[in-house]
DNA sequence: CATGAATGAGAATTCATTCAT
DNA sequence: TATGAATGAATTCTCATTCAT
């Protein structure tokens, strides 16, 4: 007998065709609602822009809630990772100051990037409405890079490295006096505001600068 | 000024009927608008909120648009006010140390009140829609303190009380050193998560220590 | 000062324009929903027959559901009143055979009526959705007809006039002897079978004779 | 009949695999026609309860109406039929009251059961929609019930077992006198108020009691 | 032949805004 | 002037039915 292709052919990319489907609506969305906000953001238009019938979109996310829900909880997985394992590569630096200057830089330059920005003023507006994920937001963002930042900080201070009682507290000075200035400006002010990539990396020197001159 | 005599009769605390129901509707509107967001908002629900006929909001606002403009600009005006006071007082300060860990109270306490933490949610949220209401905020907010600081650390500077070559930048960070912690944990995580008076003076000490540890 | 008319002009019939648009969207409502049913009944067809915007629908009713429940309830309050009075005239007819075929003959031609079959049906299929309205119908209907008739039982057989030991199962007997066989034909075949006001008589005749037969 | 040889593997029970899924597809629809109504069942859910594709019903049934019809119709036949031998073994009971009483009793049983209470409430609800279904099943139902009821007595009376003029009426009152009681109250009041199996045999012996003593 | 997608419409409900009274 | 009604469109979600694969 000859193979018979079936049902759920399996073309382009591996992916069924529902699959397929079912990523052209997730990136459809994360689009709209990162750009114009949950509420603005209608079925109609993200059936549109994902060229895809309405009936599809429900036959694959019950409500716009869920929806929703599934696109801020990748998009905030999608950014989480990477921050992790820089700052555990702090722990081996020989040069504290370059390695703390190079991790504020790393940092910065996550969570300034245009998506994220976006992400966290979506979040953080629609908190009233989904307080689950601004929590999750926090948890996987600042919340994550600040244990790490904290462990990686005990280490180094347990080596005479860094002078702290409070490994937490020094995590998160780190963290802010490194990304608050930018971060604020741009959250409130637009991307059109954001600094040019000499200007974050001097915010992000700046910050590791302070830091050891209050912790080193 | 002249007192104008309309057909309304001038009664309670002096103000016309037609200025207290205008009141009445700002009233609603901050109320709500803080609380539910631009869209979720209704002007139905305002007029009802305000015991008033929609037509009235109608006559003393243009459209939704304006009405929220002029509650975000107002209740940015209400608490932009008294900071710029608190830091001046920081010059004639004899102990830099107490007068840094006052200031730092202050400015956290005013920042982390519920009112001030959903206007800056909801001014975030609706930086795509109204981007002059977030350069406003900014401007008269973190933007105001943090250039008042930058005068009043210079000032301490030319007197040898700081070591800086950058106020504007030990503004920012005396700023964001002292509420960046709890301002980003409420902002994301909601009133519910408010920390208690105590822990409040806690990051505003630690804050003013970190600073005075690395500029004093 | 002259006398302003404002607002509420109490119009036509003493009733506010309000009140007559109320009255409006009740009378379309009711005529939709007793022929065709909840479901196959949209609030765009009720606005439309009651011309009136689908917004003051909205305003004098919640929901469809709240609609719905208004209209049922009133319906049957409407016609279960005059029962009553017809079976409490029962005890003082000295001919009870002509006493209980009149009453036959009335309490058919109440039952048989085409807005009763008509809220008979309606009640009766939407049982699953509106338990509670079936249960109102039942009570303020044959519910409340045969307690009457029970309580008018007992007092002719206190007289010696009828033969009974339970009441209440006579008044049921009687009740269905006279209208069961026009009733569910109408109800299952429609108003097309509708019998003539001949047959009709005939049957409540008929059902009063046996009532008598037994019970006599 | 000779046995049709399909590609499909005639499998369990001696159907074809089509018979099979027809058969899955008509029970799903009863159960949910049943409980629902017609208009509040969905084609999609009928074929998900039927674990099936909706183009699958769509090849068996024309389209929701037929299968409506054919429900209906075939829940109304399983029903009706036997009725009528326990009818016809009237004629040869030697003791009438006890035969009556164990009629009334087989009678209300088979009214009365949940699965025939709710396609009762089905047809009358749908009655304006289907009004050939509200025929057939008094035809099927009680029509046949008591033309069947008459014959039977007109032969009782021809033995003078029986006292009667139009055996059609007196069979029209032995079939209420019989279940209107139960029958009424569960069908406005739910299968909640469904009585107990001594009550249920109370109304029916007291129904053939009455009607003994209307026309022994 | 059967699955998922598409269609095209229609449901309930809400909105901002503007007339009429 | 201020109230209720109207407008007209948009929202989320569902439906019966039909293609395409």
């Amino acid at each position: 007998m000859s193979e018979t292709i079936t049902a759920s052919t399996p073309a382009r990319g591996g992916q069924t065709r529902t699959a397929r489907k079912r990523q052209a609506i997730l990136d459809a969305a994360t689009t709209l609602f990162l750009r114009d906000g949950y509420l603005a953001t209608s079925m109609d238009q993200i059936a549109a822009a994902a060229s895809v019938s309405k009936q599809t979109v429900y036959k694959q996310f019950a409500d716009k809630q869920s929806l929703f829900r599934e696109i801020v909880t990748g998009t905030v997985a999608q950014v989480s990772d990477p921050v992790a394992e820089q700052v555990a590569s702090l722990r081996d630096s020989t040069d504290l100051e370059a390695g703390l200057r190079g991790l504020a830089r790393a940092l910065l330059g996550q969570v300034i990037q245009p998506r994220m920005m976006q992400l966290r003023r979506l979040v953080i507006g629609e908190a009233g409405r989904f307080p689950e994920l601004g929590r999750l937001f926090y948890d996987s963002g600042p919340g994550r890079t600040i244990a790490a930042l904290a462990a990686a900080f005990e280490g180094l201070a347990a080596r005479g490295a860094l002078r702290l009682e409070d490994p937490l507290l020094a995590a998160e000075h780190f963290n802010w006096l490194v990304m608050s200035t930018p971060l604020n400006r741009v959250m409130l002010c637009g991307d059109a505001e954001l600094p040019a990539q000499a200007d974050l990396d001097h915010y992000a020197d700046a910050g590791a600068r302070a830091f050891l001159a209050a912790y080193g």
